[in-house]
RNA sequence: GGGCGCGUAGCUCAGCUGGUUAGAGCGCUGCCUUCACACGGCAGAGGCCAGGGGUUCGAGUCCCUUCGCGCCCACCA
């Protein structure tokens, strides 16, 4: 039965099948399937803390392309979503949008309720890590629904029953169990470490959280005495670090140090005597070729001291400001312990900062600089959201130990990477690893760690034997939970326990987000249907993150990849190829808006013109292309589907219909195979351009006929209800909405639960079809269109007579859409001439009479 | 410093393993209110394919090189 609306629209259709889907369960999974009738992504969950932002739309919508086709290919597609309410940007955000700061040392209050108003220049409220928690769980749930309404609305193919969160119990106790897992197996263990810190937000950082900012500097010539009294010059950038100077290092092959290797240097001021050393990492070519080793400087620093077997002298506080210290004591001995303890007095309680231009200030009275320092720029790390550079401080940190590089390059080539090249920044990355990866933070907010540490009889907490969680338990917070065997009154006393008080590193979780979603060892049996999985899409910026710490957790939990293929989508960029943010002023509409304006198969449509792995430059012209097209869509359909159904056991008998089915044939192929390559912006290209051409040619070829009666006609409706649902399905991934709509006109079901369309029926129905029959046709009425709209006539004028000039072959595809051709064109008389090139003479007759 | 990607009409982009006069849409110009569509339709103008070498019968497509843009990585004292 088919039903045609008078005046087809496209507006309104998002609310309308967003509950009809929702309530059909349309897109649910079915987790009777079989693995290998399953297609299961691991859905990037959007960070909730973010605003709503255009690129989500972009790369989202890409995922969904995939999804879809996967679901029309026959395959049961599982298909999650998950909001990333986990880690110091939601810590923030909460923060801010509550007017709250944490004080760790405040008791819970029972009676604490979020302020209704905050007054952002207000100093924040103190408040516990519990109310704190409360208050992240109550606002957190704000953020992720504006999420869900958006991916709702854009139309993701998501089955709704299946979210997750990334600090949720469910992913808490995964998370904590693979983390109990590692060490058990002695891949997770517990160290004091140099460890990067961010001194505002007195956390620790991990390498891949890194990010160089440009700052300037300078060079300080530093005066040190040599083994024979002589000076030593020291170029330095961070004079303030001379009291934890702990050598001196030159190249091993530069010959002007190489008389002193072995011997000892005394630093100025301090006047401590450190060795000088070898060592390969110093550049001859940087300053004056010798360079001090402090304790931390940088993680050139790290790396002498490690490799050199060098003791600490560390003077950078957790808080950025250089901590007391007695000169004389052990660790600290100086020729001349007075002085050192005198000028060091002057810079103890200072911010890093301060503290170099005080030390500048008594080098330059000691008479220990050489001239003036000299500015330079120079690359600084921070953390990628920290606002002052990282320090180095030591202190004690749960790691992960990282597997063995050619391990993790083994993994990377095992995975399909879309596109391949992106592969390649995997590998930067592996090659690049220093140590082992902390996942250690010092906050509030986060997965806590499954552990205690036991107090022994004077009250000493010994961190480096921990109490592990029971996994049967989990899961746990050892602030409120108590460890095994002990019970709550032991808690911080004297032969008890006591907490550990820090936070998983975000990526620690969210690199198990395979393992949370398909339910590893809480739910067997969705696991085995969904795991390894098919597909990780996600952005190209957090390989070196979310990526490769998925790589390495599936390695050591079940030894093989978490998923076949990385689809990795670009990211969205303004005309002048800048990144789209606030900061820059470039930021367009939010994506609400945008679907509003434009449609949500518009602004999918424009989604998926990006190629995977490529930027792509926003654009509201390409949406409204795309709403076009959705229009058009209605339109046509009405028209096709208006013609009435062609009678019982109609056959396509009129060579042209075949013409355009075995075209129609080709692009089935070539979409199939564009997307089983994970090119959908190919496969939507070719289906428009297909359908446009359908549109404009074939359809006002086929008009009249399809018009009239008798084996013609039913040939004409059968060929355009066959390719209309030929295409109907190739634009259903692109256009959820208005092929659904189309396909509820005339059709049982959803169009999202049929079936990909297959070449083979299309060429059965078009026999020994000719491509060529349609393409002369549609050149020649282009040409008489073409000469109607040079004498600036009506396409309805009516035309004497057609002489078409050309190859034999081609005239012969042409006897055979004569009638069509004359009928579209409106021509009296219609003749034909062999010759080399291809020419169409048109004499136009007289106007038609007006009214 | 190492690497990856991009540079094709005013704009956004196709052009897959090299093959006839380089494609689409938008924008622009002109025409047409045709019985699916004015949220239309038809047609037109517009390009030394970033520059320079080379391989080839033939290069936007392959090789070398230069320039510009973006990004990733790096032990920048």
């Amino acid at each position: 039965m088919t039903t045609l609306p008078d005046k087809p629209t496209i507006d309104g259709l998002e609310a309308k099948w967003r509950a009809r889907w929702e309530a059909d369960g349309t897109y649910r999974f079915d987790r009777t399937k079989r693995r290998d009738e399953v297609f299961s992504i691991d859905t990037p969950p959007p960070t909730v803390s973010g605003n709503l932002h255009p690129g989500h739309v972009f790369s989202y919508t890409h995922t969904d392309l995939v999804a879809r086709y996967q679901r029309m290919r026959g395959k049961e597609v599982f298909y999650p979503m998950g909001w990333d309410d986990n880690g110091l940007n939601v810590e923030r955000r909460v923060q801010l949008l509550t007017g709250t700061i944490v004080d760790p040392t405040l008791p819970y209050d029972p009676d604490f309720t979020r302020p209704e108003k905050v007054d952002k220049k207000a100093r924040p409220v103190p408040i516990s890590r519990p109310n704190f928690i409360e208050l992240c769980e109550e606002v957190v749930p704000e953020f992720e629904a504006a999420y869900h309404d958006l991916w709702a609305t854009l139309g993701l193919s998501v089955d709704w029953e299946h979210t997750y969160t990334t600090i949720g119990p469910k992913a808490t106790r995964t998370s904590q169990r693979a983390f109990l897992r590692l060490v058990r197996d002695g891949l997770a263990f517990r160290a004091e470490s140099p460890t990067l810190w961010d001194v505002d937000m007195r956390t620790a950082v991990a390498q891949a959280e890194l990010t160089d900012k440009e700052l300037p500097g300078a060079y300080h010539k530093l005066r040190f005495t040599g083994p024979g009294g002589e000076a030593l010059l020291i170029d330095t950038t961070r004079p303030e670090l001379l009291p934890a100077c702990v050598a001196v290092v030159a190249h091993p092959d530069d010959e002007r140090y190489q008389p002193l290797f072995g011997k000892t240097a005394t630093t100025p001021l301090f006047k401590v005597e450190v060795p000088i050393v070898a060592h390969e990492l110093a550049d001859p070519e940087k300053g004056t070729g010798i360079a001090m080793i402090c304790t931390f400087g940088d993680t050139t620093d790290v790396t002498w001291w490690r490799e050199l077997s060098l003791p600490v002298r560390a003077i950078v506080q957790r808080d950025g400001r250089l901590r007391p210290v007695t000169w004389g004591d052990e660790g600290w001995e100086s020729t001349d312990p007075a002085a050192a303890q005198a000028a060091y007095d002057e810079l103890a309680g200072k911010t890093v900062k301060q503290a170099q231009a005080r030390i500048v200030e008594l080098l330059a009275e000691a008479g220990a600089m050489e001239g003036e320092p000299r500015p330079i720029t120079h690359a600084v790390k921070f953390w990628e959201n920290g606002t002052r550079p990282l320090e180095i401080v030591t202190s004690q940190q749960w790691f992960i130990k990282y597997p063995p590089k050619d391990v993790l390059l083994a993994r990377g080539k095992e995975l399909q990477w879309w596109p391949d090249f992106m592969r390649v920044r995997y590998e930067n990355w592996v090659n690049g690893l220093m140590g082992d990866w902390n996942i250690t933070r010092q906050r509030f907010f986060g997965v806590p760690f499954p552990v205690w540490y036991p107090i022994d009889e004077d009250g000493v907490v010994d961190h480096l034997s921990p109490i592990l969680a029971d996994e049967a338990s989990l899961p746990v917070d050892p602030t409120t939970d108590v460890p095994p065997g002990y019970d709550e009154s032991q808690r911080n006393q004297p032969g008890g326990f006591a907490a550990d008080p820090d936070v998983m590193d975000t990526w620690a979780t969210s690199s198990l987000t395979p393992q949370i979603v398909c339910g590893w060892e809480d739910d067997p049996d969705l696991f085995e249907c969904t795991f390894p999985m098919d597909m990780r899409p996600q952005a190209h910026e957090i390989i070196r993150t979310w990526l490769f710490s998925t790589v390495v957790r599936s390695h050591y939990l079940h030894d093989t990849l978490p998923w076949r293929n990385a689809a990795i989508s670009g990211f969205i960029v303004d005309p002048d190829r800048k990144k789209l943010s606030k900061s820059a002023g470039n930021m367009p509409d939010d994506p609400v808006t945008l679907i509003a304006r434009h449609g949500a198969d518009a602004v999918r449509y424009w989604s998926a013109n990006g190629r995977p792995g490529m930027d792509m430059t926003f654009d509201e012209g390409q949406m409204k292309i795309g709403r076009r097209l959705a229009i058009k869509l209605l339109n046509a359909s009405k028209f096709a589907l208006g013609l009435g159904e062609p009678a019982a056991g109609a056959g396509i008998s009129v060579p042209i219909d075949r013409s355009m089915l075995v075209r129609l044939a080709d692009l089935v192929d070539e979409a199939t195979r564009a997307f089983d390559g994970f090119d959908y912006a190919r496969a939507l290209e070719r289906t428009e351009a297909h359908f446009w051409s359908f549109c404009d040619d074939y359809l006002e070829l086929v008009k009249n006929r399809a018009y009239s009666e008798g084996p013609g006609a039913e040939s004409a409706k059968a060929a355009l209800r066959l390719a209309l649902e030929t295409l109907l399905k190739l634009f259903a991934p692109f256009l959820p909405y208005v092929t659904e709509e189309v396909w509820s006109w005339w059709q049982e079901g959803s169009i999202h639960r049929s079936s990909w369309p297959e070449a083979a029926p299309l060429r059965d129905a078009a026999g020994a079809g000719d491509p060529e029959v349609l393409n002369v046709a549609a050149e020649v009425l282009g040409e008489i269109r073409r000469a109607k709209s040079e004498a600036k006539r009506s396409m309805r004028t009516p035309v004497a007579t057609v002489v078409v000039r050309d190859a034999a072959a081609r005239l012969a595809a042409l006897e055979q859409a004569l009638d069509d051709v004359r009928s579209a064109g409106v021509v009296d008389e219609l003749t034909v001439a062999e010759a080399d090139g291809f020419a169409v003479e048109v004499t136009l007759g007289d106007e038609p009479p007006k009214g």
